[in-house]
DNA sequence: AATAGTATTGCAAACGTTTTCAGAAAAACC
DNA sequence: GGTTTTTCTGAAAACGTTTGCAATACTATT
């Protein structure tokens, strides 16, 4: 019968199993040392006793702790919800747990948060971008524990990342506005201090647009957190005012839904009367209708790589050097996106 | 200067600050009980030395873990996006963090998962729904740890829960569109084996359509997993074979997504040629065009109370109750419903 | 000035593992 | 059958904390 766990350590089930504990030990640790008939009847004490190992335990000894720490920004909407599961599920494939943590894109909290983290001694950490604040760079610094940045790239980084660069995200949204002709361009965006995502997007479509001797006036530079409702009544105050506008470029896909949705409430057709073009391409986006028109980031391929990175630094007796690795965009022009009307 | 932390310890730390290891454990745990002075000093040897209190060796000695551990089906799509955020906001408010696990709809995962989580000695878990192996069940009786089971609501079950009752969600999206004149509806449900949420709702689905004297034939129950892309097809299948449909239900608001694209797709105008119904109200659903008609299952008050009820039951020295809180769920009847043609 | 009480601190045991080292038993060799 | 390997197991130290207890240094009281 199973006993009360309250204090079943590993001392009970040796006694259980008539051995000692460093046996019962290298049954969970290294099966291979360990003669195949105490194997059984240790094995057999476990779930007996209704043993679980305590990985604190382990962790202090110096063993890993089998954690991952991701910060992100949130996990509302699917922003990150590819970036997260496939970083998850590749940390789990491989023994590792998932030690989540988000900060709601305040980068002071994510110092708090990236410090708990730390405190629970996770054997790697990943967080997203690369604005940070210093003091989160110096205790990163401080610690010896592989840590990557997913989700942007810039071969400048202070630590790893693994990413795409949101320069060219930007510039792609921009040129493929511009290769159907619009000029009378609105920029729908998130606020850019602290994320250099949001940044780098931002100023790319400024300078491409610059470059085609276009100026978007103040009034339609617009700002919006990253909420579809949010970004919905930005873009109906917009659309409404300003009438002359054939195209608008969304910081992300989430703000694209709610220019979209905005769109068709005030009757605009996609993509005659107007052009909306994303960037992300979150899980869903190429499936709406009309199927949004967007920059693909691939977030898949990023979750995977960042956790494959980092256990293969926590595994691997690897100096602690920087990785940079470029994953690449792609423009996915869909139904939201067309031809200027003519002036 | 900041030294390497290879091994900065409580001792280094007391050293550095010219105190014992218990004065330094006891700056970081009970402060009050330090001599303001000598608490000074400490925290400036803290700084100086970039120490990171060590989680593992607190746990080990018996103390809180400070971690809560969730377990999640998936944090694909925004399906439990707004679950997740919440519960981990008001864990992270009450100092805990967030051990996140997946199982992918997958129960003999979610047992591996689970014992993970124990592992790792979390001192509260929070299960969804209350669908789950017999393994699991008896690990978790074992152990002396307070478990939720949120997001449905059942009075007989066998463990904590905070949620809503599906039944009584299928039930309102069935009645709402039945309250329309609706007679010819299809069900756009995932496999609801292991999965009391879809099952419940199915089955209240079903039961008021019988009583209204409806039957759905077999070509008109289709299944479909939780994606838009994969609801999208099925439901491409369903319309375009069966015309005569009229109204739809689906499992969630994300096959609803997938319908309402599919539909949009084949050029059918909502509602006026079909009404489609959701559940859920997921993040964004409201402001989608048209506005998704739903059952609103409170997925941020679940995720809040259920963080709630973990910690308190932490804290206090509760025997271990079992408690059971019913969030309501509510009708949302928005743009993708209306009355039925007549036939 | 002596006493009682209070505030502050340090010592050392305890928490549950892992792993090194050494010893015992079994297997292989001659 | 004796020696040398090899395989397997156990004892004990170590990991970094917290906390009960005891000791010390103050403060207040008489």
């Amino acid at each position: 019968m199973k006993k009360q766990s309250y204090n079943i350590d590993i001392f009970t089930v040796a006694k259980a199993a008539g051995v000692s504990a460093a046996t019962v030990s290298r049954v969970m640790n290294h099966p291979e040392l360990v003669n195949p008939t105490t194997l059984k009847k240790v094995e057999k004490a476990i779930r007996r006793t209704g043993y679980v190992r305590n990985r604190a335990a382990q962790t202090i000894h110096g063993r890993r702790s089998a954690t991952l720490g991701f910060v992100v920004p949130t996990v509302n909407y699917s922003i990150f919800a590819e970036l997260v599961q496939s970083f998850n599920d590749t940390a789990a494939d491989l023994g590792f747990t998932l030690l989540l943590a988000t900060h709601g894109y305040d980068l002071r909290a994510e110092y708090r948060v990236l410090r708990k983290l730390l405190e629970h001694r996770v054997d790697g950490i990943a967080l997203v971008g690369l604005d940070h604040s210093d003091d989160t760079y110096q205790l990163l610094a401080s610690q010896a524990v592989p840590v990557v940045a997913a989700w942007s790239y810039c071969e400048t980084s202070r630590i790893s990342c693994i990413g795409s660069d949101n320069r060219e995200a930007g510039r792609l949204a921009a040129q493929h506005l511009l290769s159907l002709g619009h000029r009378r361009i609105a920029l729908v965006f998130p606020p850019t201090h602290d994320n250099d995502r949001a940044r780098g997007r931002l100023e790319a479509v400024e300078t491409a647009l610059t470059e085609a001797g276009i100026e978007v006036p103040a009034a339609w530079r617009v700002l919006s957190l990253y909420s579809v409702a949010h970004a919905k009544s930005a873009c109906l105050t917009l659309l409404r005012e300003h009438q002359g506008l054939t195209g608008l470029i969304c910081g992300n896909d989430i703000i694209a839904q709610g220019a979209i949705s905005s769109a068709m409430e005030l009757g605009l057709r996609l993509p005659q009367d107007i052009s909306i073009v994303g960037i992300g391409d979150f899980a869903g986006s190429a499936d709406m209708h009309p199927a949004l028109s967007t920059v693909q980031i691939p977030a898949q391929q990023i979750g995977v790589q960042a956790g494959q990175y980092l256990v293969e630094t926590i595994l691997g007796l690897d100096p602690r050097k920087i990785v940079r690795r470029k994953i690449e965009v792609a423009l996915k022009p869909r139904a939201t996106s067309g031809r200027a009307v003519a002036d």
